[in-house]
DNA sequence: AAATGTCTCAACCGCACAGAA
DNA sequence: TTTCTGTGCGGTTGAGACATT
């Protein structure tokens, strides 16, 4: 019984989307939320399927959206929780608020993974190119399933059991458990590779903790908050919880400018299942559609 | 300046999963 | 329990940008 398509693809459009197309989308859903994407499309007089739809908004529209390079910080991140995770992109994008996996899928592809090699690391094992003979002749005699690294409880990025990307994302609740408990660098090391000496804080600057800088939803809220590093504690309180700086594009100033945090409003906290801060930029959509409709022309489509 | 090669990233594809009927 | 639908995910593609010859 094969799958039905998702929708009905004759006469939909593909490729690039255009101003029109994003303007169109973006006006549906900050009138009537995200709701069935299956019928976005129709709704909004749109000739795409809906995942299509669903994508761009995701991946590209979506006002929490960072835009631009991983920052150094980001980037070790995302390679000490590829790491532990595999190609598990979007547990990895859940980490680093404002980044998409598709986003960070790309940036590895693109960057990270020529990084690794030239600094002699397999990206795919986070272990060292070019291993001696006897390393060889080791790997050889236990080429049978490789024992899953007792390390999870985050001292070292060794190689994980689900490196390879063929293996069935339905994992055991351990193991589960451990890929969506949030990411909590006790310290520096944290980011270290055991068994990767190549990479050392020499090549990567470190964060220290006090550069962290996480608004505070409420008062500090300003462009002065630039930096996008999170950590997340379990333990932490509701009211503690900040709300990361989002770098607006400058094509996405869909509250208007900068100083004028309204938009901030829109956006509920709350802490999601794992603990982490979660964002949910349509809680108070509906509620607040009518007045952002006038901001919302301000926005700058290309 | 033109041709060619390489890189980047938005978008697509197909499979898997969860939940409803 | 089976079937169907909606959504999420990861891998791949291809057009455009950029670099090199």
């Amino acid at each position: 019984m094969g799958r039905q398509p998702c929708c009905d693809k004759v006469g939909l459009k593909k490729g690039p989307w255009t101003a029109e197309e994003d303007k169109k989308l973006i006006n549906f859903i900050l009138t009537n939320g995200q709701c069935c994407w299956r019928a976005v499309p129709k709704l909004a007089g749109l000739l795409r399927c809906g995942k299509s739809c669903r994508l761009r908004w995701t991946n590209y529209l979506r006002p929490d959206l960072k835009r631009g390079l991983l920052s150094e910080s980001e980037e070790q991140m995302v390679i000490d929780l590829h790491a532990r995770l595999g190609n598990r992109w979007s547990k990895i994008a859940g980490q680093l608020p404002g980044r998409t996996d598709n986003e960070i899928k790309n940036h590895w592809n693109t960057h990270i993974r020529k990084k690794l090699k030239k600094m002699g690391i397999d990206p795919l094992t986070h272990k060292p190119l070019n291993p001696t003979e006897e390393d060889q002749k080791q790997q050889l005699q236990h080429a049978a399933p490789v024992d899953p690294p007792a390390d999870q409880a985050g001292t070292g990025s060794v190689l994980v059991k689900d490196a390879d990307p063929q293996k069935p994302m339905k994992a055991d609740a351990e193991e589960e458990k451990s890929c969506t408990s949030p990411f909590i660098p006790m310290d520096a090391n944290d980011f270290v590779s055991a068994d990767s000496p190549a990479f050392c804080t020499d090549e990567v600057p470190m964060v220290q903790p006090d550069e962290i800088i996480v608004p505070c939803a409420s008062a500090s809220i300003s462009p002065s908050c630039s930096s996008s590093s999170s950590s997340s504690n379990s333990s932490v309180k509701p009211d503690d919880h900040q709300l990361p700086w989002i770098d607006w594009p400058e094509s996405m100033s869909l509250w208007g400018s900068l100083e004028d945090t309204r938009g901030w409003d829109l956006f509920s906290c709350d802490i999601d299942g794992d603990g982490r801060l979660a964002m949910d930029p349509f809680s108070n959509y509906q509620r607040a559609a009518a007045s952002l409709e006038q901001d919302y022309w301000n926005f700058a489509l290309l």
